[in-house]
RNA sequence: GAGGGCGUAGCUCAGUAGGUUAGAGCGACAGUUUGUGGCACUGUAGGCCGUGGGUUCGAGACCCAUCGUUCUCCCCA
């Protein structure tokens, strides 16, 4: 037998991991529910025909398929014969294979929308928090199974709802601890500087490219730009643009003279504007950073988008969303406009480890340990044990009659600061000796005074 | 999908130019110490050197393949 393994990109997570994973989440989901957001959680498993198209050519490739039960059946044998054949061309075929995991949680709910709107109250305002996979090759901060945690509102125009988002973004990190900054865009805006390019159907060569600007700089991207026939003038005005550079304030400003009179441009501004002079009244605006070359891959972003990333720290974006005016369509199910934003967990939790930012008490553990010190001693043991767990204290014995040594030595690397001690004497008096383990200090405490003991 | 690094004890790693019985530290276990831990000392257990093939008188080391892992690119949280 092989030595037992796990799936390339997966994790186990021990008690301490567990323990400051919670912490993260318990922390986003509080300020989620703060801010008027209600839990929904959706099958792991979609229906292929859900997910396929919707993360375009690359995310299609990265999402995991489950392969059909049945496929032994001889009586479907032509028609799995022909599935398969598909799908070894590169196509999918529900013969093969009719359901994949979720890729993420904004398809899988604006599927529930498009399912459910007819009941929803509109604003509707949902959290998730749930692992989604992708087939990706794992690398630093990049892992096949990961958790995200999304807050979305759909059904409201308001651009109140990004200023609402982007505040619960930095009330969440504040809570953590962690230091951020909001890069923040508008899709009109290069939408804008599409039509000035030369054409709305550039926009997707467009932030693709701008997109890699900080990873393989400027030449590489004018040369990108070339291949996809921007001539010298776009290229040019591109250039202007990634350029742009001061205060929030400095960069809009500029901006606007670049773009002109375009009405995306315009729109695109006006929108940045009113969000950021919101945020000034907050006191927010100090983590809100003009990005414009901030493009985010997903192209059914429309409005604003932001991207979230630690300071000081070497990862990429531990959080990241946007307004899609349209989603729902794509499940038959229109003018339903929504915007969004998700938590990179995973990330999250690692940034923060290397940045030994988590508070010592997220460490639970047992309170106190009873030593045994044999069947009778411990039955008393175990009657006192169970008065301090009903004041949800938390307890255990140590299982076997052991020498002390073990019993201490367990104790001391499980980090429970207290043992107690209930040997015949102590039955005799009734009472119980507690030990301190990190200062020594031992007492002896009557059962009576037991449960009242201040641990 | 493309390209690099690394696989030796439970863990972290040595292993010199290919040479006889593969080492250390930590950890585990036992004892010194059968009602007082952390420290110290002594001892014990634990290795198909990832797997398969090849080169060689001889391979942990060199070559090929394969699997695993990790990092980078693409893309992304």
């Amino acid at each position: 037998m092989s030595k037992p393994s796990i799936p390339q990109g997966t994790r186990d997570f021990n008690a301490s991991t567990v323990q400051k994973r919670q912490f993260i989440f318990q922390t986003i989901r509080s300020v989620f529910e703060t801010y008027g957001f209600q839990p929904l959680e959706t099958p792991a498993m979609e229906n292929l025909e859900t997910l396929m198209g919707k993360y375009g050519e690359e995310g299609d490739k990265l999402i995991f398929k489950i392969l059909n039960n049945g496929l032994d059946n001889p009586q479907k044998k032509a028609q799995i014969d022909e599935g398969l054949d598909k799908v070894l061309a590169g196509k999918n075929s529900t013969a093969i294979t009719e359901r994949a995991l979720r890729y993420d949680l904004t398809i899988p709910f604006a599927r529930y929308v498009a399912m459910n709107h007819g009941q929803l109250t509109f604003p509707f305002k949902r959290y998730q928090i749930q692992p989604v996979w992708r087939a990706d090759r794992p690398q630093k901060g990049r892992y096949r199974e990961f958790y995200q945690c999304d807050a979305d509102v759909v059904g409201s125009d308001s651009l109140l709802n990004e200023v609402d988002l982007i505040a619960v973004y930095v009330k969440a990190f504040e809570q953590l601890n962690l230091p951020v900054e909001i890069k923040i865009n508008n899709r009109k805006i290069l939408m804008g500087l599409a039509q000035v390019c030369g054409g709305e159907e550039k926009l997707i060569d467009l932030t693709i490219a701008i997109d890699k600007l900080d990873k393989i700089g400027w030449e590489k991207v004018k040369e990108e730009l070339n291949n996809k026939d921007f001539n010298v003038a776009q290229q040019d005005l591109v250039e202007r643009y990634l350029n742009i550079s001061g205060t929030n304030a400095e960069k809009i400003n500029a901006l606007a003279n670049l773009l002109g009179d375009n009405e995306n441009g315009k729109k695109g501004i006006e929108e940045l504007n009113y969000v950021l002079d919101y945020h000034i009244s907050t006191g927010m605006n100090q983590y809100l950073v003009a990005d414009f070359t901030l493009a985010r891959g997903l192209n059914y972003y429309t409005g604003l988008i932001f991207e979230v990333k630690a300071i000081d720290a070497q990862m990429g974006s531990i959080g990241g969303g946007g307004r899609y005016n349209d989603l729902t369509s794509l499940f038959g199910v229109a003018n339903i406009p929504g915007v969004g934003i998700s938590f990179g967990v995973d990330r999250i939790y690692d940034v923060m480890e290397e940045k030994n930012l988590f508070p010592t008490s997220v460490d639970h553990t047992t309170q106190v340990l009873f030593f045994n010190l044999g069947e009778a001693e411990a039955k008393v043991a175990y009657g006192q044990m169970m008065e301090l767990r009903a004041k949800k204290i938390a307890c255990e014995m140590y299982p076997e009659k052991s020498k002390f040594d073990k019993q201490f030595k367990y104790a001391e690397k499980k980090g429970i600061p207290y043992i107690a001690i209930i040997g015949t004497e102590e039955v005799s008096k009734k009472e119980c000796t507690i030990k301190n383990l990190s200062s020594g200090t031992q007492t002896n405490i009557s059962f009576s005074d037991l449960a009242g003991f201040q641990f």
